[in-house]
RNA sequence: GGGCGGUUAGCUCAGUUGGUUAGAGCGUUGCGUUGACAUCGCAAAGGUCGUAGGUUCGAGUCCUAUACCGCCCA
């Protein structure tokens, strides 16, 4: 294909599917050395990632764009270093999430989960899975991910449920997992508990109630306390005030009354009630209160629950058996206002607690559940962090991990749902103990008897997810990939689940293999709207990513999201950003078309070696100042940065002068042609490249032309790292020590060229004139700028748009070009003209001339001053030295310009 | 209450180990289209880097305090 026949605008709807699926039927997704394979070496080190596996019956969010976007962006550059490298794709059961989508399909056909029974609900929801499991997987293709599907694995099929077993049983077999009526967060929709993470706290406005506590002695007598929520007085089990606090001192030690109960509780001193707080005397309900519940351990008091798990009263609340809890609230305050009972109500500010997921107010409960006995796996995962196994990116999140990990609490595991791994205990029906094992059991493992029943519980979906970098290799069988590939090299995910999964995966891997899971964990932030606000349905500002993809291509969100945050900051994301780098992937693909066109263009091999024009030394020190940056960015995690990077250049240098420049120098044929367009190709090759990992599609794409073209053209026209099947295999540019001509070739350029024809420009702008407007121009040069000024005459010409141009030392007559629009460039001390017919120095130039002279002077008094200061003794030389240079320049600025101003 | 961030141009954000005139995209203004690209080009306006101290020859960058905003945990 030709530049005529290339599209003029990049087409990514009829490029991204084709490209993804030649790679992936080529194989190119599994890794280059595979234990799976012959020949295959264990020596060499890989590089692996394993996905955060989504929702298998999700839909793809911006989240899951932003995580695909970074992963694939590393799993392609190790890649490209020639690493081997495995990207492990999978999902996750999300056992609530799941199987609240299936009981909503129930509830449309009448039923509930109870009616059909454990058996067939799972198979329903299997179905389900089948049905919707695969659109996300879809939809990460079209993210562009680079994963080897071939090793893809779902936290519920065979080997994981196995690995999940093992890792039950043998923490039961240490003694880490316990089960014991517990105070846990019930959540009422969804009858079952959840762990602490699950809770979420909102603050919302409420009453505080006071009421009396009578004295069970003399009734007469009582202590005035508050709550918010007075059905839980049914449960109380104690009054406590503080031991210091004079008003109640008398009353610890004889019993209160529960209100319309009558029940006789004790009333104890302890110093975590505040004695500011309310009355100073506090209710105790240790069933449906964590504080309490504490207070209670401390006292031995009675844990009275005093909720079924519908969350209405039961039997331990008397007359009020039966009411929902915010029933019996108004209810019981009812009656206690009829007996006298009551005190006040005022407004108060209530810290509730609701469930993640749904948002109903999660009820404090007294629950016989299954818990991680977490301390002993947190102590090692905070070991590994501090000791440098594990490397956090940004580095502030090991704060807070640390500072969570210090303070971590048991992990409740047992949920009452269907959907999940069934927890793998038997209880025995005869002598009622446990069987727990790694195989099903036939009978029970201490007194034979066959009349066993499993636990009805499943286990929490991330207790799964926290095997997962292991789990998904084989273990606990020791395959090959096992052996091969853990432990992983980073673990990339959002900072939002750095407790619930990361900190969980450490633990376990630790526990389990002995080993960190994974070297580096890099956490981005959360995608917000573009002025910051959380992205929600109901707000509806919602981006969906296939959206913009439809409208903007792959590589523009992909790009997008890459470069426009810094590793674990939110980033704000509008269409018009997304859009912006639509229009990047465009210069890139019309960029190539040139390349394209003047390699064809070009002689096939040149007659000598090459003599390099100024913007060729340029180009090629900038080029490999870009790479070596980016190298470095690469290297630290600022994937961002090293996009942007490339962008400036690619844009900003390569597009806007080496491109307009090598037009002039194609023209003139012969050996400057062909070395012009071998540097137009060692260019684009290297950023091609680069950009690959970041914009996989355009990139491919166009290499693809530009590797067929050049291969048409000549063996000679090859880029300095040979043509590889693919750019996605193509070998990523390294860094070069930098050459001594490198600094002193961008100098030349940068104040040759692009300062002269910056000034050219605007002095045509001043005039109204259009670039391309006829006109010629003079360059009055200090004297040791001369040569590199005159070297590069012809190209600063063609940038300013200048038929014809002077470069002389001196102002040859100073009468006429006193009537030349004209301005000075202070970095080279140079007075430009523009030279038309008009006499153009009117006020408004002398105007412009004076205020430029003003602000040389004062640079001038600037530099002066701080090179008489202590600063001439103690800066490094060479930066004293810049700051001399750079006096001497505004110098000459002002003797030119003296002799300008009328 | 404890912890962690942020505050840089109208908007959204970058800004390697401190190096001396602080950058980008979008937006705004003016000019421009038959030669890679209008999904474009050229030029311009716009910032005392939250505030106050300190360290230093030199601070957007390091330290201390403070204000405001946000997040996490309890």
């Amino acid at each position: 294909m030709t530049e005529s026949t290339l599209p003029k605008a990049y087409d990514f709807h009829g490029t991204e599917e084709r490209i993804y699926a030649w790679w992936e039927s080529q194989g190119y997704f599994q890794p280059s050395n595979d234990p799976k394979k012959p020949n295959f070496d264990p020596t060499k080190k890989p590089f692996v990632i394993s996905i955060p596996p989504p929702n298998v019956t999700g839909e793809l969010h911006l989240g899951h764009a932003m995580f695909v976007s970074i992963e694939d962006l590393m799993i392609r550059y190790h890649r490209m270093k020639g690493e081997p490298t495995l990207w492990v794709p999978g999902s996750d059961h999300a056992g609530i999430a799941t199987q609240l989508q299936v009981e909503k399909a129930l509830k449309n056909e009448g039923k509930t989960r109870e009616d059909i029974g454990r058996d067939a609900f799972i198979e329903r929801t299997w179905e389900w899975k089948r049905k919707y499991g695969g659109i996300i997987q879809k939809q990460i293709r079209r993210l562009g991910a680079s994963c080897d599907w071939t090793r893809e694995r779902f936290t519920l099929d065979e080997g994981l449920s196995r690995a999940v077993r093992e890792a039950f049983v043998s923490l039961y077999e240490k003694g880490l997992i316990y089960r014991g009526p517990r105070l846990v967060n019930w959540s009422p929709n969804l009858k079952t508990a959840v762990s602490d993470l699950e809770v979420e706290h909102s603050q919302e406005p409420g009453t505080l109630y006071y009421f009396k506590y009578r004295l069970a002695d003399n009734p007469e007598e009582y202590l005035p306390v508050a709550t918010t929520r007075p059905e839980t007085i049914l449960g109380d089990s104690a009054v406590a005030v503080h031991p210091l606090d004079e008003r109640y001192k008398h009353y610890v030690g004889r019993k209160a009354l529960v209100p319309m109960l009558e029940r006789k509780i004790p009333i104890i001193a302890d110093e975590y009630v505040d004695r500011e707080f309310g009355s100073g005397a506090l209710k105790i309900t240790p069933a449906h209160d964590p504080n309490d519940y504490d207070i209670a351990q401390r006292h031995n008091l009675e844990v009275i629950n005093i909720l079924n798990r519908d969350v209405t009263i039961n039997e331990n609340g008397g007359q009020y058996q039966g009411l929902d809890r915010e029933v019996c609230r108004k209810q019981i305050w009812q009656d206690m206002k009829e007996r006298g009972l009551v005190i006040k109500e005022e407004p108060y500010m209530l810290n509730v607690p609701r469930s993640q997921r749904g948002g109903e107010i999660i009820e404090p409960m007294i629950s016989e559940q299954w818990f991680v006995k977490i301390e002993p796996l947190a102590k090692e995962a905070i070991a590994a962090v501090k000791d440098g196994r594990i490397r956090i990116v940004p580095e502030h999140f090991a704060k807070v991990y640390f500072n969570w990990m210090e303070n971590i609490q048991d992990w409740c595991i047992s949920r009452q749902l269907w959907w999940g791994h069934r927890i793998p205990v038997w209880y025995c029906a005869d002598c009622g103990k446990m069987t727990v094992q790694r195989e099903d059991p036939n009978a029970c493992q201490h007194c034979g008897s066959k009349n066993i029943k499993q636990d009805e519980d499943v286990l929490d979906t991330w207790f799964s997810s926290g095997l997962w970098p292991f789990s998904t290799l084989g273990w606990p069988e020791q395959t090959e990939d096992f052996k091969y590939f853990y432990p992983t090299s980073v673990l990339e995910t959002g900072y939002d689940i750095l407790f619930f999964w990361v900190a969980r995966m450490i633990m376990d891997g630790l526990q389990f293999t002995g080993k960190a899971p994974f070297n580096t964990v890099y956490l981005h932030g959360l995608i917000r709207d573009e002025h910051g606000q959380k992205m929600s349905k109901t707000k509806g500002n919602v981006i969906d990513p296939l959206v913009v993809m439809d409208k903007l291509g792959t590589d523009a969100l992909r790009f997008t999201l890459l470069v426009g945050s810094a590793p674990g900051n939110d980033m704000n994301l509008s269409e018009k950003k997304v859009e912006a780098n639509r229009n990047f992937a465009n210069k890139v693909w019309n960029a190539g078309r040139f390349v394209i066109n003047a390699i064809e263009n070009a002689p096939a091999r040149p007659e000598k070696d090459p003599v390099w024009t100024p913007a060729d030394s340029w180009m090629c020190a900038r080029l490999n100042a870009v790479v070596r940056s980016v190298n470095r960015l690469f290297e630290n995690y600022q994937f961002g940065e090293a996009g942007r990077q490339i962008y400036d250049f690619f844009w900003g240098e390569f597009a806007d002068w080496y491109i307009e420049i090598a037009k002039l120098q194609l023209r003139e044929g012969g050996d400057r042609a062909f070395y012009t367009a071998w540097m137009l190709l060692r260019v684009l090759d290297k950023c091609l490249r680069m950009l690959s990992p970041f914009t996989p599609f355009v990139t491919e794409e166009l290499w693809g032309h530009l590797k067929q073209t050049a291969q048409a053209k000549s063996e000679r026209m090859a880029p300095d790292d040979p043509w590889a099947e693919a750019l996605m295999l193509a070998k990523w540019p390294e860094s070069q020590a930098e050459h001594d001509w490198e600094n002193p070739a961008i100098q030349d350029f940068v104040n040759g060229t692009i300062e002269h024809s910056r000034a050219f420009r605007t002095l045509k702008t001043e005039l109204n004139m259009p670039v391309n407007q006829h006109a010629r121009g003079t360059i009055i040069a200090a004297p040791e700028m001369m040569a590199v000024i005159t070297a590069q005459k012809e190209s600063i010409k063609h940038t300013s748009g200048l038929d014809d141009l002077q470069i002389l030392e001196a102002i040859p007559n100073a009468e006429e070009y006193k009537q030349y629009h004209s301005s000075s460039i202070p970095a080279t001390g140079s007075l430009v003209f523009l030279i038309t017919d008009a006499n153009t120095n009117d006020e408004k130039t002398q105007e412009k001339l004076k205020k430029e002279l003003e602000e040389a002077n004062s640079q001038i008094q600037r530099l002066e001053k701080l090179l008489d200061s202590d600063f001439a003794n103690k800066a490094p030389a060479q930066v004293v030295e810049n700051e001399r240079a750079k006096l001497e320049t505004y110098r000459k600025t002002v003797e030119k310009l003296q002799k300008q101003i009328k």
